[in-house]
RNA sequence: GACCCUAUCGUCCAGCGGUUAGGACACUGCCCUUUCACGGCGGUAACACGGGUUCGAAUCCCGUUAGGGUCGCCA
C-alpha cells in the first residue's frame, strides 16, 4: 500500500506557520516512505474563496520546497480536488449514511447521529487515547449538511479522505478533539479509518494558539523579510522533533534522512522569532554562492538598484554574503557601492568622520592609499595598519572613519572588500570628500 | 463546566531507572578582530507540587496544580 498523505487547508488569503509545518511534516512522511503528497484546498465556505488566497497557498508551499503530485492546480486521478466542486460526492456518502439510518433532520439541517460508543484513536504521536462519547452535552450530534444544503467541514473532509485514498492524516493537535467523530464517521461508512497523527501546536508569546494577529505567523512574512524557505523550514521542523545528537542546522536532504514521525514529541511549542532568525543567517552563510544570489537578487532588483553590470553585481553580492543575515538587507548592504549618491547615516558622520584629528588621519590614509599600487584587499590591509602605526594610533581609528567614508555607515561588508570593489579612483574620491565633510 | 493533550533553563530540543541534568537561541563576561558580524573560552538559568513503586525516580504509577485544545449550521 502506497502512503499517501495530503495538506487540506482553507483558502483563507495567508498561509498559517503551524499549517506550514502540518504540510511540511507530511510532505516528509510522504517523501520518506515514497508515498504521495496531495494538496487539497477545503473551500466549502464561500466567502472566502479567491484565486488569491489559492495563489498564496501555492507561493507558500513552492517558496518552502513542497511539491505536490495531485492538487487543483495538476489534476490526479482522484480529483477535483477543491471541495467546492465535489457536492455530487457528498451527496452520494451523504446518501449511504442516511440508507444505513445514521442521519437525522433537524430544523432543516441534517445531522449525523452519534452510536454513543467509546472510541479508540491509536494516534502516531499521542499513542492510545479512548474517548467517552456518551454525554450528548459535550459531544453533540454533529451537524452535516446545512439547510442550504452545503456541507460541513467533518464529514467532507472524512468523505475526501476516503475518496483520495489517504492513509495517514497528520494534522494539528486541534483536530485531536474532533478526531473520535470523524472515526464515528468513517465507521457508519464502513470504511477504514487512516493513521491519525496529531502534532503539538505552535503557539505565540503568549502561550495561545498563534493567530494571524502575531507577526510571523504567516509564511509571507518570511518571504518579505529575507528569509532563506530551508532556514524556515529547519526552524518548523525543529518545533517538536529534534534530530539527536544536539543538532540545529540541517539542510532538507539531512531532515529527510532524519525525520521521522513518531519521534515528535506532544508538547506545544512557542514560536521564537529569534531563533528562526539565527538559524537563517546560518544557513545564509554556509549556502552556495549561486543559492545566494538565487535568493537575494529579487530583493534587489525590487529595490531598483541599477547596479550596473552582472559581474558588478556578484562582486557586491560575494562581499555581503559573509555577513549580512536577511536577504531583504542585502539592497541596503550594496546598494552605496553603485552610485555616489549614498547617504550619510548622520549618527556614524558624527562618531567617526567629526571626531578629533579623524580629517587628519584620513588625509593621512589618503596619502598612504595612493600609493599603493597592487589594490588588493593584502596590500591595503597593510597600507592602513602601517599607517595607523606611522601616526601612532590604533587602527580601528582608521577604520570607522574610512568605512564611513566610502560606504556612509559603520555596519557593512569587509573594509577592504569594499575598497576592492570600488577600485581605486573612487575609493579616494570618496576620500577626499568625506575629509572634506570631516574638516567642516 | 465536560472531555482530550501536555508539564526539564525565559524559549526550543536532549534525557527513557543510577548523569556534576546536556546542546541551541536569547542574555551576559573575556579573547580574537577592521565596525557590525563570525569564531573561541566562560557565566546566569530548569526537572511544577504532593504521594507512591524501587536499593535508587527528571525518567514508572496516582493525585493536585498549571497551561493548551475541543465541545459551531468556521475550517
Amino acid at each position: 500500500m502506497t502512503v499517501r498523505t495530503r495538506f487540506a487547508p482553507s483558502p483563507t488569503g495567508y498561509l498559517h506557520v503551524g499549517g506550514a509545518r502540518t504540510a511540511l511534516f507530511n510532505w516528509l512522511y510522504a517523501r520518506r516512505h515514497g508515498g504521495k503528497f496531495i494538496l487539497r484546498i477545503e473551500d466549502t465556505d464561500e466567502k472566502r474563496n479567491t484565486a488569491e488566497a489559492h495563489q498564496v497557498i501555492y507561493d507558500g508551499l513552492k517558496w518552502l520546497g513542497l511539491d505536490w503530485d495531485e492538487g487543483p492546480d495538476m489534476g490526479g486521478d482522484y480529483g477535483p480536488y477543491r471541495q467546492s466542486e465535489r457536492s455530487e460526492i457528498y451527496a452520494k456518502y451523504l446518501a449511504r449514511l442516511e440508507a444505513g439510518g445514521h442521519v437525522y433532520e433537524d430544523g432543516g439541517s441534517i445531522r449525523f447521529r452519534s452510536p454513543r460508543k467509546p472510541v479508540v484513536l491509536e494516534d502516531m504521536v499521542c499513542g492510545r487515547i479512548e474517548f467517552d462519547m456518551s454525554n450528548p452535552a459535550t459531544h453533540p450530534d454533529m451537524t452535516i449538511r446545512r439547510p442550504d444544503g452545503s456541507f460541513i467541514f467533518h464529514f467532507v473532509n472524512v468523505v475526501d479522505d476516503i475518496e483520495m485514498k489517504l492513509t495517514h492524516v497528520i494534522r494539528g493537535e486541534d483536530h485531536l478533539s474532533n478526531t473520535p467523530k470523524h472515526i464515528e464517521l468513517y465507521n457508519a461508512l464502513g470504511e477504514k479509518p487512516p493513521v491519525f497523527g496529531h502534532i503539538p501546536l505552535i503557539l505565540n508569546h503568549e502561550g495561545k494558539k498563534l493567530s494571524k494577529r502575531d507577526g510571523g505567523s504567516s509564511i509571507t512574512y518570511f518571504m518579505e523579510h529575507g528569509y532563506a524557505p530551508e532556514a524556515v523550514a529547519n526552524y518548523l521542523c525543529l518545533l517538536g522533533w529534534s534530530p539527536g545528537e544536539n543538532r540545529e542546522k540541517l539542510s532538507m536532504e539531512e531532515i529527510l534522512a532524519l525525520f521521522d514521525i513518531d519521534k515528535i514529541n506532544r508538547r506545544n511549542a512557542i514560536f521564537d522569532l529569534d531563533k528562526c532568525f539565527w538559524l537563517n543567517g546560518q544557513h545564509i552563510l554556509s549556502m552556495s554562492f549561486e543559492r545566494f544570489v538565487e535568493l537575494a537578487k529579487p530583493f534587489v532588483e525590487k529595490a531598483g538598484i541599477s547596479y550596473g553590470s552582472e559581474a558588478a553585481l556578484l562582486a557586491a553580492l560575494t562581499i555581503v554574503k559573509p555577513k549580512v543575515k536577511h536577504l531583504s538587507d542585502v539592497p541596503d548592504w550594496i546598494g552605496f557601492l553603485f552610485t555616489e549618491e549614498f547617504t550619510f547615516d548622520p549618527e556614524a558622520v558624527e562618531k567617526s568622520l567629526k571626531k578629533a584629528g579623524a580629517a587628519g588621519r584620513l588625509q593621512a590614509l589618503i596619502a598612504a592609499l595612493t600609493k599603493v599600487e597592487d589594490w588588493s584587499h593584502a596590500s591595503l590591509e597593510a597600507a592602513l595598519k602601517d599607517t595607523a602605526t606611522t601616526l601612532g594610533v590604533k587602527t580601528g581609528e582608521l577604520v570607522h572613519p574610512a568605512r564611513v567614508a566610502v560606504s556612509g555607515r559603520s555596519v557593512g561588508p569587509g573594509l577592504y572588500e569594499m575598497f576592492v570593489v570600488l577600485g581605486k579612483e573612487r575609493t579616494l574620491a570618496r576620500f577626499a570628500r568625506a575629509a572634506l565633510m570631516a574638516a567642516a
